[in-house]
DNA sequence: CAATTTAAGACAACCGGTCGTATTATAATT
DNA sequence: AATTATAATACGACCGGTTGTCTTAAATTG
């Protein structure tokens, strides 16, 4: 077996546990989930984790940046795809979001919401990686609506940067109530509300 | 020894475990918390728990209450006092909430925040505890978004009751953001752009 | 004294992390 | 090219400690 082979292959293993580590801290929190419950669910060895990670908190940070990476890309995907309207590409963005946060019956939510709120404070670590991950969110999401600004679909007043900023608080703010009160309204609210409203010109 | 003044010292008791209980999850979260460390700070033996609360579950349950209360209380204060400005009295209100956060070097943020990310969607009994404490919280908020607007001072097109879902939302998200970038300037710019813009009429 | 409340301790399950060792791959040396 | 030395990875048992909960007995009550 050559290296590349072998390499690919402790990849496939480390990307096998990030993609569990996604899903299970999503459903059950940082201090909610078990390294064994992980392990177990690939089919991995308790004492093999070290070898792909340096501890729990650096594999927490690796989960969110292998959570956040789908969302940059599909995101992206929309601005390109439709660059005669940018601010249709978030739009309809949002609303792949709303659907797949509906067809989850409002379970989970965002992780970066959730770890933010959990562990933000307490893992250093951690900290950094959401700040990070965060941060690529909002810089895509402030490209794209300074694309839209040179459109004339949104007001120049204010800056692609200060929006970005608020339509990501509000976002996170109303997956939450989401969550608990299991209705797609506060996320469609959110949209509405600034996307469809307070951000145009 | 009277069984009121009995009583008493039991609900003294429960009053010391929740007050403790509000300052762990805010700090750790649900699941980073265990209960002994709770009982250990408040002097209680670990056997007696079960004497005040049903479960753990239930025992969250009643801290987010326990922990709404003097929020409500702060905000009703705030409205009351003064009538004759109700938009100013609520601004004066997230002031004090901010510098609070600032006080605590923004560490904690909202126990209701966290714990609708951590447990909202696992825990059926404290995700009901949730959704009354957020209610309460956004039906007081409504009146004085209503009062508001009856002063002339918020807009009229829309509802008091969407302006304080809103209002709730990007606050929650805000917090979250300020609480790993250690600023306020996202709970800042909340506040600004939508009572010190958005909303006013 | 009977009834009820409080508390001590036991309980199994689980936590994150470490250990020595066995297996394998890479590098170095003949 | 064959063999040896070196390193990296895989693995399961095991560490001390903690989890939430329950049983049972002591203390306190009316």
């Amino acid at each position: 077996m050559r290296k590349s082979t072998k390499t690919t292959k402790k990849d496939f293993n480390k990307d096998n546990i990030l993609n569990q580590g996604v899903a299970m801290l999503m459903k059950q929190g940082y201090h909610g989930t078990g390294l064994q419950k992980v392990l177990d669910a690939v089919n991995i060895p308790k004492g093999s984790f070290y070898n792909y990670f340096e501890d729990k908190e650096h594999f927490g940070a690796e989960v969110i940046q292998y959570y956040i990476d789908p969302f940059l890309k599909q995101l992206a995907a929309h601005l390109n795809n439709s660059d005669t309207d940018a601010l249709g590409a978030i739009q309809r963005y949002f609303d792949e979001l709303i659907e797949e946060l509906e067809r989850n019956n409002f379970k989970g939510g965002c992780l970066l919401g959730n770890l933010m709120g959990e562990i933000g404070d307490t893992s250093d670590i951690c900290q950094a990686s959401l700040q990070t991950a965060v941060n690529r969110y909002r810089d895509l999401l402030q490209s794209g609506l300074k694309k839209a600004q040179d459109q004339g679909a949104v007001r120049k007043d204010k800056t692609a940067g200060s929006m970005a900023d608020l339509l990501i608080n509000t976002w996170q703010g109303a997956l939450l109530r989401a969550k608990i009160e299991k209705t797609s309204a506060p996320v469609l609210q959110c949209c509405q509300e600034l996307l469809g409203n307070y951000f145009k010109s």
